[in-house]
DNA sequence: TCCGTTACAATTTTT
DNA sequence: TTGTAACGGA
């Protein structure tokens, strides 16, 4: 058999049609159950393209899991038929273990996985038909800006003009358009896009000699691999009857190709007149589930036109809108559908509910971030003191990871447990990523970044001039770095001192290497890895509190992965239909793959008794919570500076908020702090402009700007209030604010130009410029002026060197 | 080769 | 304010 994935049971199944009867099996009546009208022509559809717009809280996860229960029980879909793409391993699992209720074991053998893993077992079987080995490593951010640095370095490129990142972004976009390095240097028209293209070229070389992908080659790879090998692509449209995507509005280019390899009418193979199609498969039936008011990942790729576009794309598609919601109440929805009505060019859409009105917003208008936080924290309790609410039933969002610092600040000093969820991700910790790094050289040697990075960790007296010595033996002889290394006598130039280190450090990852031939569990070799190496013993021997810390996290990893070799089949990715016969306990190359493409395994917020959950607002979609604080809505915080003065930015930061409000069942805060430290330096930001964006009625303000400012107004000398100040006042400014004051009584006033947005402005070290916004009046005025290609600066233009012209 | 100092920059981040 | 990367001295 030439099929790479033989459907067990497929001829058995089709050719006696019955085991339903035998197997109690859901019925139609029990699947349409709950549901409402668009809810089910969804789940019924059958034949063209379905596109179903699933505004928030609008049941969506539902609509999925029971359409793949109907396709297999009532339309006799065989499981392996089916492929269900989610974003996150989560998901994926969630919808898996839904589809299982429902309909049994059979649903095991169903693909329900990520875009990513579902290419990565694609290209473990195929990729060796452009030149990779089965065994590929899989770069994540971390290893791919490593690899960049190096790269930019060998070029010789001005670090200050060709950061790292800025080339893996301009190098992500291109992959994510399915753009190779060749097209990229083909088409550079400036001496800057060649320089860019040029770093593309080098870095996709050394990516393939490290026999390495990063995580927009796993999808470019499997489109090409399609492109290129019709036969190929043919083999997996005839196993994928039916396709179902989830969030549709985050797909970019290049995974909306892939699915279009799948389930589009292959047209530029015309079936010549007369010449029927003996062997034309029929598409897949193709079912995407999105909202593109809740696409907030563009600045990863994600391109909002695949959602809105869709019907354009596949063509005879259909859509069902999906509008009432079964989360929140009327007046959260009224709040969200009144922020969202301000973007542009969106398909119209309005949430409603039959829960009610319930309680109006609240309001609060801090005097800076401490004092918000006291805001959210004193509510809290509250709420359950009352005992309307459990702290678990509260979430505190904000829009940047720096802003959770004050809420813990203020939470550990009033006892509320909290739990931060994001931010430093454990697989982003640094002894995780060492040991990882470790583990992966021992699968793939060829892993120049992953031996690089552990070469001299912990330190074994081999530093930067050894590495150049094997490097240029490397180069010489075109060996891989790690095969150099083991030939290290012919490196000249090598001092005595370190070939001994070599040969050490040589010696032990053999000795290594030959646990993970010898087919050994992921955690026993870990636990090697671990002690060989020395890395534990130096963590236990320092006297870094934060080591000890390293310590338990290292030993939570080998948790992990005593885990995943005990129980290979419970976790999210684990595919029993891709374990071949006989096949046992996963290895360790198995394990890493499922760390590089999990991430995060417990990040979520299970339900902690007693403890509030805060995140920002990325990490929030999806999630719903009783309680929720929507904070820092400030210009320049939420919406971020950056986006300020660019329309689509804008207006995926609208779709932010407009996720932040859906997220609440019953009760929603929103709050603002007036002056707010960043940096170490306070900053006085004026009010979101979503704030005006609420219906006015539906918010109920404890607080207002007007309470606490009045002497910012110009008629009013600010030394008359400051001259007597209230504990109030004195608790309410930082004392940089002081300072900044005494500073402007010490500084006769210059004039302040009258501006207005659209003026252009010259500034003493930015040039040229075009007002974007204005906010404050007088010594307090502050514009946000785009100078181009230096970005948009606020400044107070008490102090701002501008001139209008 | 190592380690301490300094300079500099600074969203969001499903994989 | 914090973290990282680059530099220079021991």
């Amino acid at each position: 058999m030439s099929t790479p994935f033989p459907i067990p049971g497929l001829e058995h199944l089709t050719a006696t049609d019955e085991p339903r009867t035998t197997r109690r099996g859901p019925s139609r009546e029990e699947l349409l159950e709950g549901l409402n009208e668009p809810q089910r022509a969804a789940v019924v559809h059958e034949g063209a393209p379905l596109l179903v717009v699933a505004g928030a809280g609008s049941g969506k996860t539902r609509v999925l899991t029971r359409r793949i229960a109907w396709l297999i029980s009532e339309r006799r879909a065989h499981p392996g038929s089916i492929l269900a793409i989610t974003f996150t391993n989560k998901a994926a699992a969630e919808m898996k273990e839904r589809v299982e209720d429902l309909v049994g074991k059979r649903a095991r053998i169903m693909w329900v996985s990520t875009f990513h893993s579902a290419c990565v077992r694609i290209l473990r079987k195929e990729i060796d038909k452009f030149g990779f080995k089965s065994n590929f490593s899989i770069y994540d951010a971390a290893d791919q800006k490593r690899l960049m640095a190096l790269v930019a370095k060998d070029l010789d490129l001005d670090p200050k003009r060709y950061q790292p990142n800025a080339l893996l972004h301009w190098v992500s976009n291109h992959k994510n358009e399915l753009r190779d390095a060749e097209e990229a240097t083909k088409d550079a028209h400036n001496k800057l896009e060649e320089t860019y293209a040029a770093a593309y070229t080098l870095y996709q070389r050394r990516l393939t000699e490290a026999n390495a992908l990063d995580f927009d080659d796993l999808i470019m790879m499997t489109v090409h691999l399609f492109q290129q090998f019709p036969e190929v692509r043919e083999t997996y449209r005839r196993r994928f009857r039916h396709v179902l995507v989830d969030e549709y509005q985050d797909t970019n280019h290049a995974q909306y190709a892939l699915i279009h390899q799948l389930c589009a009418d292959q047209m530029e193979e015309p079936v010549a007149a007369g010449d029927e199609p003996q062997e034309r498969v029929e598409p897949a039936e193709l079912m995407v589930v999105g909202d593109a008011d809740q696409s907030i990942y563009a600045f990863r790729g994600a391109n909002i036109r695949n959602i809105l576009d869709f019907e354009q794309d596949f063509p005879n598609a259909t859509s069902i809108l999906l509008e009432q919601n079964y989360r929140s109440t009327q007046t959260i929805l009224n709040a969200a559908n009144s922020v969202i009505g301000h973007n542009k060019g969106r398909k119209p859409k309005r949430l409603w509910s039959e829960a009610g009105d319930g309680e109006r917003i609240v309001g609060y208008v801090a005097d800076d971030e401490h004092d918000e936080a006291r805001f959210v924290s004193e509510e809290i309790d509250k709420l359950t003191d009352e005992g309307a609410h459990k702290a678990a039933d509260v979430a505190v969002f904000y829009r940047t990871n720096a802003q959770s610092r004050v809420f813990e600040e203020v939470f550990i000093r009033t006892g509320q447990p909290y739990k931060v969820v994001g931010g430093v991700r454990f697989y982003e910790r640094r002894e995780v990523r060492d040991a990882l790094a470790y583990l992966r050289m021992l699968v793939n040697p060829a892993d120049q970044v992953s031996l690089r990075r552990i070469l001299n960790t912990p330190k074994r007296g081999i530093g930067d001039r050894a590495v150049e010595c094997v490097q240029a033996l490397a180069e010489r002889e075109r060996l891989t770095f790690w095969e150099a290394l083991r030939r290290a006598d012919d490196a000249p130039g090598l001092a005595t001192r370190s070939l001994t280190n070599i040969r050490g450090f040589v010696a032990m990852v053999e000795e290594l290497q030959s646990m993970v031939d010898a087919g050994e569990r992921a955690d026993v070799v870990l636990e090697s890895v671990l002690s060989r190496s020395g890395y534990l013993a130096e963590l236990e021997a320092s006297d870094d509190p934060q080591d000890e810390t390293r310590v338990e996290n290292l030993a939570e990893l080998v948790a992990v992965a005593r885990e995943f070799s005990d129980d290979p089949v419970a976790g999210p990715s684990a595919d029993p239909s891709d374990v071949d016969a006989g096949q046992v306990a996963p290895g360790l190359s198995d394990f890493l793959e499922r760390v590089a493409l999990v991430a995060d395994t417990d990040q979520i917020p299970d339900d902690d008794a007693g403890v509030v959950t805060l995140m920002t607002l990325h990490t929030a979609k999806g999630l719903e919570f009783p309680v929720v604080f929507l904070t820092g809505l400030e210009d320049g915080v939420f919406p971020h500076a950056r986006a300020l003065g660019d329309q689509p930015e804008l207006e995926e930061e609208r779709r932010l908020a407009y996720v932040g409000v859906t997220r609440a069942r019953e009760r929603l805060y929103i709050s603002r702090a007036v002056v707010r430290s960043a940096w170490g330096a306070p900053s006085h930001n004026p009010g979101s402009r979503f704030l005006d964006e609420l219906p006015i009625d539906l918010v109920d303000w404890r607080r207002t700007e007007a309470s606490q400012t009045r002497w910012g107004r110009p008629d009013l000398s600010g030394s008359v209030r400051m001259g007597e100040p209230t504990a109030a006042g004195r608790r309410n400014f930082s004392s940089a604010a002081l300072r900044a004051d005494a500073a402007s009584k010490a500084k006769p006033a210059r004039a302040i130009p009258s501006l207005e947005p659209g003026d252009r402005v010259i500034h003493d070290s930015f040039g040229m410029g075009t007002v974007v916004a204005l906010e404050g009046v007088a010594e307090k005025a502050v514009a946000s002026i785009d100078f181009g290609s230096e970005g948009v600066k606020r400044l107070l233009l008490r102090y701002a060197p501008v001139e209008k012209l």
